[in-house]
DNA sequence: AATTTCGCCGTAAGCGGTTACGAAGATATT
DNA sequence: AATATCTTCGTAACCGCTTACGGCGAAATT
């Protein structure tokens, strides 16, 4: 009614300049028109667009057995969203990867004022050059200790030892397996750390053995491998749920019985460790946590108020089922 | 190199009136200064974003045991990559829902050119006043019938006929149970159609337990029930993979035996269907197809060569393992 | 009563592109 | 050689918003 659009600017965007009943009448209209400021204008004076990049290697979002990943994007969706933050979902190929990201307009083109970059497959490369370009970053599921880019990952070394540690403490096993994933992957170097740490501290002998993949299928070899080398084990700790359920299948074939002749324990607590004959025991990851974490600190970034490198250790920490010997009763929850 | 913003504009562009070598000079200019256009000017000029939003019920999207809809949304962001086009994820809540989409400003500011509406859980009016905003709007695993709006959905009708069909003329099946979901729920109304449809055309009599929730507990619970009031029934049909296996633990804690008792047929093709004990027979539904051609379908209505509503189905075909009585070594392809 | 101060608001520039329009040079037509 | 046509390219307006700046009237100060 007669005002300017300098005013209803300032109205909608509560900027000082704008006498009480003046805002309230722009209000007003404004919701009477159902009009809302178009936001690519608005971004192109601001300069900000409000929106994040989810970025990850295209085979690790789904499809996969489990919605690892999507569930951290959903955490971290719903904590930008209350912040009036958009996340896009970019998913790239090795060969983008490889590539950079200079050579990706979805980066470069201003669309976005920050990337988070989840899962381990991100080359280190690719972080630092997308940093470097202006963006701000974080990291997810993705330790790269060497560098400065913030982070939030799963205490993989602890969720492990703790593990270990009530198969040693509580059930008293004193030969214990570990079946990890290949060199190189960083999750499942920390984990048999974790591992290690506490067969090292109770003055037991680590029994580990190594397999490329980390399958139901290669679970099942794996664990045929350690239980033919060690008849005597009593306990197995697998560094993912997959490779936990090949090993319970493994015993079964074997006429060993889980957990009364063999304790299990997986890591993750994907959604259908809770459905595994038995009830697998394992470690959760909280992935919505991270994603929600993740959203904190980049819109933090973004906005100017944090500039630290930061590294975020969520603890991972033992759901206990009844694959390890433990009175189902004592459940903890989820 | 002395040239000016338009021809820039028109060679970066492709457009006509700029001569061959100039428009090399320009892009060999843009390479070497890693200069790419500005995605906000070029959307507030051309008014087009290039990004189409996944909706979805908040709870439908993880947390939940299986990445249906990550996997549609990564078929939607595969294709949509490949146009140079983005998806955006927003995720609602029931009262968001309800309010309708002209309370949102991610769908109301200009952020997008379309909108893909995921899941039976958008109410029609809140589709239909989407749809009559002005944006491109697409439903994926959504009937609405009653409406216009282009859909593509699974063929839940033909999928379960087909595998009540294989239970019937395959293994000579004569008394088929149905375990299906709550009333109003679209899917497992069609799937319950084409069960009724099958055993209708064979002559015999259907035998349907409903159940609210579509669990592995319901499952369970679902069919002890239709065993004990049927103990001649040797087949059991579940609207989901979830309810089938359940249904095979209650046939476990009864004494009967899948396959040899009881043949158990699911629904969905989870990822740990492959996995269950005995590996479930069940029907798949082509997620990463329905993405896809989700993505195919509104990038055409966005660019307007399609305006006609159209309804896809996409077939969902049987896959067969072990748990409805056909040998392993019959296995189709995932 | 004249002046200063201050709150409120409008005018206009600018964000970085796209594109209609017109100018200028090259080529074809007479 | 003069004119018409075509190609190539630059100038400037515009997209819808934010914000620096200045104007204006009311309140405060002298």
């Amino acid at each position: 009614m007669g005002v300017s659009v300098a005013t209803v600017s300032r109205a909608l965007n509560d900027k000082p300049g704008v006498s009480a009943e003046t805002r309230k009448l722009v209000l007003e209209a404004a919701r009477a028109l159902r009009y809302w400021p178009d936001a690519t204008a608005r971004s192109l004076t601001t300069s900000q667009t409000r929106t994040v990049l989810f970025v990850i290697h295209r085979h690790k979002f789904p499809p996969s057995e489990d919605p690892f990943y999507p569930r951290i994007m959903r955490g971290l969706e719903e904590i930008l969203a209350r912040d009036n933050y958009n996340v896009m979902l970019v998913t790239l190929s090795d060969e983008q990867l490889a590539a950079g990201p200079e050579a990706l307009p979805v980066l470069q083109d201003g669309r976005a004022d920050g990337l988070v970059l989840a899962g381990p497959d991100i080359p280190p490369g690719f972080v630092l050059r997308a940093a470097a370009s202006g963006l701000s970053v974080m990291l997810v599921d993705n330790a790269m200790r060497e560098t400065q880019i913030p982070a939030v990952v799963a205490d993989n070394e602890g969720g492990c030892r703790a593990a270990t540690e009530h198969l040693i403490e509580f059930h008293g096993h004193r030969v214990i397996g570990l079946l990890r994933g290949a060199e190189g992957w960083a999750t499942s170097e920390e984990r048999t750390t974790g591992y290690c740490s506490a067969i090292n501290a109770a003055g037991l002998t680590p029994r580990v053995v190594s397999v490329s993949e980390t399958t139901i299928d290669s679970g099942f070899e794996a664990a045929n491998r350690a239980l033919e080398a060690h008849p005597e084990m009593s306990a197995i700790v697998a560094v993912n749920d997959a490779m936990a359920i090949g090993a319970m299948r493994a015993a079964g074939s074997r006429g060993i019985r889980v957990p009364t002749d063999l304790a299990v324990v997986g890591f993750d607590n994907i959604a259908w460790a809770k459905f595994a004959e038995p009830p697998l025991t394992t470690v959760n990851v909280p992935t919505l946590e991270m994603g929600r974490l993740a959203a904190r600190l980049i819109i933090d970034r973004i906005e100017g108020e944090l500039t630290a490198a930061s590294r975020t250790i969520l603890t991972s920490d033992l759901v206990i089922r009844v694959s390890c010997g433990c009175d189902e009763t004592a459940n903890s929850p989820d």
